[in-house]
DNA sequence: CGACTGTCAATACATATGTATATACACTTG
DNA sequence: CAAGTGTATATACATATGTATTGACAGTCG
């Protein structure tokens, strides 16, 4: 005997009778509430996620088709998140000096930031159906192939040299994110500690990638 | 009314009235079957893994307590798979021209041989009990290490110098494990082009703390 | 106004799960 | 042989899950 009625006109209101007493956004932050150290996405049940959001089991099915559906999205609007991390850090990359650092921390500080929904991708790369893999890769390419854009521009623009910019790119995506996933349920001291081994590890990589450039 | 017995005389035998039907090996194995590209292992239900080893859902309990317990124990034996592995890997190290490659040779070959063991191993980093993450941890843990005293064995003994080995270590050690998962269901062609990349990686890293060793 | 439409809740059901209890069998040991 | 022990089974139960059905309500449109 629920008669509690909640508006929201934040969001688009296109069809007729559209009254939406919860949007799909509230569904999706009701997932990530769930979601915990040791909790995927997909591990939980449509039942728990709309307990979760105050509505029930049933309407679940008017925004979402599936608890893969929702993953999917939560991982698309990560995407989104990301690709303003990507954004920020690439304009740090600009100088090679100095740009490896800040870059690699406005990426830690992502963890932080927009909180679980970059935590949710990174971890949720080895689970969760094709459709949720999929949309992750999807994601990790964009970031590769930005990273090799720079890459480029910064060989071009630095005159310098650089073996194979691809595997570079590639090299340096898969660590950042790997390290990254693990960061992200570290406290403050260890979080800087990791920073700095990840910034060593990615100079290691390009001053190498140099190297090999330069002995060819 | 099922009078089928089963003997296994191939295990240690030491406590009295003692006839398991199946073992605990068995078991395992069971939930292995059941982990393909999508099911982690601990998304397996005891029924599900009790209906695949064909035990009543009760006899789980004489072998483990938790479809945790039985993920710790498989991930335990990934380990000593690992250790085989990794002992190998040493051996093909010790020169450093060649080295590098059959050493991620093994490694990726190791993907097929004990099979899905060190997938299982590999992809459930993310996932899982804390018991679970802490098990894989520990083995990660071990493998840096490992590579460390061989970089170490190989610096003194070329009487090249290298940058923070414990950093290199770390990276090559996350390099190697991620891009192994993602193998894992790939195709022999995918794979040798993902070999040869692992490849130039880990040279780019050795080379790179080389070069950062020197400048210094 | 009345018809329509999209959103939600209530109830219900078949199925799956973890586990408690009780019991049958086989083997060891005295 | 009788007792004890470990292994396995069958049955049962409380609970959780995905979803089908039905109906209530609120907005929109004619």
């Amino acid at each position: 005997m629920r008669l509690i009625k909640k508006k929201n006109s934040d969001s688009e209101q296109d069809k007729p009778g559209r009254k939406p007493a919860i949007s799909e956004q509230e569904l999706m932050e009701a997932a990530v509430r769930l979601v915990d150290s040791k909790r995927s996405v997909s591990s939980l049940s449509l039942r728990e996620i709309a307990r979760e959001a105050g509505i029930a089991p049933n309407s679940f099915y008017r925004h979402f088709r599936d608890v893969d559906e929702l993953a999917v999205a939560l991982i698309d609007r990560a995407g989104r998140v990301l690709r303003g991390t990507i954004r920020e850090a690439r304009k740090r990359l600009e100088s090679d000096r100095g740009g490896v650092r800040s870059s690699v921390e406005v990426f830690m500080e992502a963890l932080d930031d927009d909180q679980k929904y970059l935590k949710i991708l990174l971890r949720e790369i080895s689970i969760g159906s094709d459709a949720f893999r999929n949309a992750v890769d999807r994601e990790l390419n964009y970031f590769e192939e930005e990273l090799n854009d720079e890459l480029l521009r910064i060989v071009e623009a630095t005159g310098r040299k650089i073996h194979e910019s691809r595997v570079v790119a590639k090299a340096i995506t898969r660590l950042v994110f790997t390290l990254g996933a693990s960061a992200a349920d570290m406290d403050i001291e260890q979080r800087n500690k990791l920073t700095e081994e990840t910034v060593t590890m990615v100079r290691m990589i390009i001053i190498g990638a140099n190297a090999m450039a330069g002995r060819k």
